[in-house]
DNA sequence: ATCATTTATTGACTTTGGTCAATGAAAAGT
DNA sequence: ACTTTTCATTGACCAAAGTCAATAAATGAT
């Protein structure tokens, strides 16, 4: 599990003690494409660590599926606001390839929280990240274009782009798959 | 400052030394209507809880303005953003009315933090909160029409709707003011 | 109370993106 | 390799919201 706790560096860094006891609550699992690690009206009582693979978190919107979010390797996935509130989620958490991740549940995750300040730590800091990662998707949603959403995608993201199919960029940027090819189309 | 602690209360129970190590680092200001507390292109490198008052946090796209939020008496008010990542505030907040608030800098909070693990909590569960606050506009952008974003604002915040107003409103909706005019008409 | 300014409404017109349908291209299954 | 299904493009049309401009209503200042 070295991958995740590089990836914990970057917030902060752990002593071997704690990070023995986290190590000691994660829980690893291969995904198949197409699985489900999270299906709406479940609670989501996990934060789940990508080894490797992707995911696209969605949800349905009178027929059509709208993506919040897509999460690679290096990333938590989470339906977050269920993970927090107990409430069920309305999203579904899909694999769009195979992959394998590590679970870690909440109520395991509390009790390091009250064992280990510095864990506690890390948690307002993956809090503050994430908040971070949606005010600027509400500001791409508030302030630009479709067309200004998906060029700014291009330039930070062309990784996403190629490996994930169009439509889904579409349901991702909140407009159609027609109106996508348009935009790609002019230019 | 019974107000504040009761508003943490919210949160968590703070022991006395906690609360009076808090308290002792927030400064009272009075804020006259039409203040701006933070400047485009300024730092902020505070939180303020509004005691009396209402503020809006928004910034120009193009020519016209946009607003992210407005915030009342018991919130925090601060650009989170430019509060967690040291860049400077895209977007201005500014006073509706007379007020009252008290501030606490990024600095002491982050000495707070470290010498009480329940205020470290505390900064994790409000950064929890902020993203639940935004996951949910965010949501609203992605999958409601401005008229229903409308209707669920009257619904929730009708407040909000006698104090501020109506262009405002619209460019919290992210509309013009025409359209939200004919929203209400139509009904 | 009056005048000036700000805010809200309404109309005419434009722009943007959505929908439906047809066609082409690519990928997956056998 | 061939068929089937999925995905992407394009056209025609529609609906929603934006813009510009005129007017009305409300608010504030003197």
């Amino acid at each position: 599990m070295e991958a995740l706790r590089k990836y914990f560096d970057k917030f902060i860094l752990l002593n071997d003690e704690e990070w023995n006891d986290f190590e000691a609550c994660l829980t690893k699992e291969s995904i198949q494409k197409k699985d489900l690690i999270l299906k709406e009206n479940e609670k989501c009582d996990f934060l789940a660590f990508i080894h490797e693979g992707i995911f696209r978190f969605y949800s349905f919107n009178d027929g059509s599926e709208r993506i919040t979010a897509f999460f690679f390797s290096g990333d938590f996935v989470t339906n977050y606001r269920s993970f927090l509130t107990g409430k069920p989620s309305e999203h579904n958490i899909e694999a769009l390839t195979d992959g394998v991740i590590y679970r870690i549940k909440l109520a395991q995750l509390q009790k390091l929280y009250d064992k280990h300040q510095t864990l506690e730590r890390l948690g307002r800091l993956v809090a503050e990240n994430l908040y971070l990662t949606v005010a600027n998707r509400l500001d791409s949603f508030m302030f630009q274009s479709p067309a200004d959403r998906y060029n700014e995608l291009v330039k930070r993201n062309s990784k996403l782009l190629s490996e994930i199919p169009q439509y889904m960029i579409a349901a991702y940027l909140g407009i159609s798959p027609e109106t996508l090819s348009r935009i790609r189309a002019r230019k």
